[in-house]
DNA sequence: CGCTGATGAAGATCACCAAGCTGACTACCT
DNA sequence: AGGTAGTCAGCTTGGTGATCTTCATCAGCG
């Protein structure tokens, strides 16, 4: 599968050797990174040569080093000096990176990852919550409020609601002041996309989680931390279903 | 400065197969990360132009493009396309990522993020330790008691016993069947052995420690989620205390 | 004020050398 | 004769340097 957008020089006057070299590095590290998620090459492997994969996806050994390089960073793939490039088993991989969960993108249902975040976020967030009570200034709690009147007026529109969901739960972990909480963002991230997108159709059940996000916006101005943890943990409730929703639409059956 | 051990392996007698390599990639990468971390190249600026750091770090453009691929996926840079490589600001930067935290390495006192980990940990290592109560099998607890032995046997030796308690905590969160909780050790590796190595004097409360961690081990077996939580609640407390210690060690001067 | 061309830096490719792991082949010993 | 150890060639990654392309930027021009 040679990587898309090399070809793009469909310029119609390429008449001549006019060849078009675009942007090429990000694409290749993301098809090699959709390739290996995709379990073409698969863990213990070794992947092909560099000069293999260079014909394979249509450019140079130094992008293909280069690319090897960032995956090799993130714990995908594990270099060995002069042998080759294996495959890492996925529990080696940076699950936590913003760019590794991209690649993983709709395969996460098979990581059995989202419900490891939801545990996670039931341990973070209320921990965030609390924090944010006692140390947001008052501009990060407008934030959050902005956040949260953002996805009030979302109505109709999904992707607009699961932006400003995302924003509201990130600008809480900025307000915790905790540089730790607020690098686990993009987990969040990642579970609030698909969990959301995929229990769309709970309209009527969005009313009673904005209404929670309302009440810890209140909280936050109180400064109330117990009342803070409290509904951090009911949005947690909320969340929990809409994933059980999501992870019986992608799997609907299970495969033992 | 030229990179630390290219031409180094002063192995006269290279009979075996002890014959260094020289990888320079690597030490050009720490290198880069470390003058980044030591404010040599500060957060907004311009790093080097590709060629000048050739010259600065004695290697081809290829080493430093690589090295400059792996910093940015890690945070550290972001590159403008034809323009420059820019240092992002810290709190752009991966800090739950292993070999971050490792280029930081005692510079992390100037990072207040010992004190963000230990407010992490407080919210996610009870957490773990439930989960690992009720889902450790035998096999699990039986390594996590393994890194207690050692750390009970490690008596004298500061080094072998931060590595077995690295070890517990690690095995711990293993035993918490959660990707996610799991890939947060390096985060509490580092924090342990700053903790520990700054506060190595307080012998006598290392029984204590070592008492709760025995305690730990027997709640799994019982499997008891409430006592499990509740020695880990009470290792953090110790581990806040050391950490005081270590910080006032490290910052006998509070710069404001 | 907007366009344009020069400039300089990163993006990409190529050709090449170095180093060492692998595996096959050979030679030697039993 | 058979098995084992030593050797060597070839393959693969590590590293270098030259060269070309692509553009973000900015000075200078209309």
């Amino acid at each position: 599968m040679p990587v898309e957008g090399q070809q793009e020089q469909s310029a119609e006057e390429a008449g001549d050797k006019a060849v078009r070299r675009p942007r090429v590095q990000k694409n290749v590290t993301r098809a090699i990174a959709a390739d290996i998620c995709a379990n073409i090459f698969s863990a213990g492997d070794f992947l092909p040569t560099e000069n293999e994969l260079c014909e394979r996806y249509g450019v140079s050994r130094t992008v293909i080093r280069e690319s090897l390089k960032i995956l090799e960073s993130k714990g995908l793939v594990r270099g060995r000096s002069r042998v080759g490039t294996v495959v890492c088993r996925k529990d080696e991989w940076n699950i936590l990176d913003q760019q590794v969960l991209e690649w993983i993108g709709p395969r996460i249902f098979e990581f059995d990852l989202l419900n490891c975040i939801l545990e996670a976020r039931r341990a973070i967030e209320p921990a965030a919550a609390e924090l944010a009570a006692e140390r947001a200034t008052v501009q990060e709690i407008a934030d959050v409020e902005r956040a949260w009147h953002e996805m009030r007026d979302a109505d109709g529109d999904i992707e607009r609601f699961t932006k400003a969901d995302v924003a509201f739960h990130t600008n809480l972990l900025k307000a915790s002041h905790n540089q730790v909480f607020l690098q686990l963002a993009s987990i969040i991230q990642v579970a609030l996309e698909f969990s959301l997108h995929a229990s769309n159709e709970a309209v009527d059940k969005r009313d009673e989680a904005l209404d929670v996000h309302r009440q810890l916006v209140e909280a936050l101005r109180m400064r109330d931390t117990a009342a803070a943890r409290n509904c951090s943990l009911q949005m947690l409730s909320l969340a929990a279903r809409d994933l059980a929703v999501a992870v019986k639409k992608h799997v609907p059956q299970f495969s033992s």
